[in-house]
DNA sequence: TCAAAAGTGTTGCTGGTACACCCATGT
DNA sequence: ACATGGGTGTACCAGCAACACTTTTGA
């Protein structure tokens, strides 16, 4: 109790939505908690900001604390400042939400080794606080968002199908889209480069790979161009 | 100084950055610092938020203690804490941006009373602490949200011709529209109420009043309906 | 040879854009 | 009568949606 102020002051923490694409599913990433309140229900990773580091400093600190991964894309999602969400005290939260690869075997593997885990996003257990209304929010933000930025790609490998990039926006948008019309739109973009490579491993022909060409689409963005699916 | 935590905290305020339009100008609202720092400079309305207010009851009763502004239209817009935005100490703040009506003359007369003014946003003076930062912010949300979402009557009177709509578009939006297509555009939504009534006190063919028929807009919301411009 | 997914064009329709003149009203 | 803005329709074009079969590959 050494820290003192004349008005008393809410503490201030980050929560992070972080999303991951697993085969069919678009999934997120929980902590179990091991302590009260809410001792034993899922909630999702995040901690106190600390007075030397940035908003974004404390969701990247924590999400590599308590789940290993770094270098994930995040951007802020809202802050949550209900009087009561925090039984103890009044703590107000900056939420975040990322997206990952989980194709990259390491990312797994350093998940593995704590209290986490991955979660359909449609079959997700009560959370802790009010978790379950950032979740949602999230959610929302990454259906609306995906559609006229690029960000889908940051839930993919680096080299891709697109049967993979298609089956990604159906998953997020939860609506089947036409093939021919989806490989036509996505390539007149001009924002992917073919690649002299396939997949490999699979039973069936084997699709041609592709990259997300991120220079090229911020050239175009400078010139006016606008992603939309 | 009666109040010890055991970890030092970040102060926590509100800031907003009030829209509203006026004749050929988007205005926002400053209040003129009466105390360092920045003493003198001028800064976007807010202060700290107390214990027992949400975030979004902070934002507006500062708005109304500082401005006298009441029932405006407010969204969060998004969380500042770079470590050094303010020179005192760490201090993170919810912005927020709220859209006025300017034609109502009483809202005028209250925010006369104290030292707030109106400026057009592209003639600014420079701001204190990162407020130039959230404005910037701001000015780029309403941009971009006000053509995929109806809250562009929120800086119209109640009642209004379809010349004031086009004209607050082309004000925000930065750029000239067509006349007829508008016209058509909008009305083909179906969301405007046709009233039996014309403006006044016009020296030349008096234009046909209509309102935005909120309750219509949502209807047809559910229905899959999706606003655009 | 079978199973599985890759890859590929055309047509109709909808909605956006471009564009100019007459009308009503107040001074 | 004149000045000012109100109000209106059409033609073209681009881009979206719907739709099915052949090819490649591994098992």
């Amino acid at each position: 109790m050494k820290y003192s102020y004349e008005y008393p002051r809410a503490a201030l923490t980050v929560d992070c939505v972080v999303f991951g694409l697993y085969e069919d599913d678009l999934q997120i990433l929980l902590i179990q908690r091991d302590l009260p309140p809410f001792e034993g229900d899922w909630a999702l990773p995040g901690g106190f900001v600390r007075l030397e580091e940035t908003l974004d400093e404390a969701a990247l600190r924590e999400l590599s604390e308590e789940t290993g991964l770094k270098n994930v894309y995040l951007e802020q999602l809202y802050s949550f400042g209900t009087v009561n969400r925090d039984p103890r005290e009044r703590v107000v939260t900056v939420a975040y939400y990322a997206l990952v690869n989980l194709s990259d075997h390491r990312v797994q593997a350093a998940t593995d080794a704590r209290n986490a885990a991955w979660f359909a996003v449609d079959d997700i257990p009560s959370l802790a606080f009010d978790h379950d209304q950032i979740l949602e929010m999230a959610h929302e933000r990454l259906r609306g968002k995906v559609r006229y930025q690029p960000i889908g790609f940051e839930l993919l490998p680096p080299k891709f199908t697109l049967r993979q990039i298609q089956h990604l926006y159906e998953v997020i948008l939860d609506r089947p889209l036409d093939k021919r019309n989806f490989r036509k739109k996505i390539l007149s973009m001009g924002i992917l480069i073919e690649l002299d490579e396939v997949e490999t491993d699979v039973a069936h022909r084997a699709a041609r790979l592709y990259q997300f060409d991120r220079r090229k689409y911020k050239r175009l963005t400078k010139q006016g161009f606008h992603f939309e699916i």
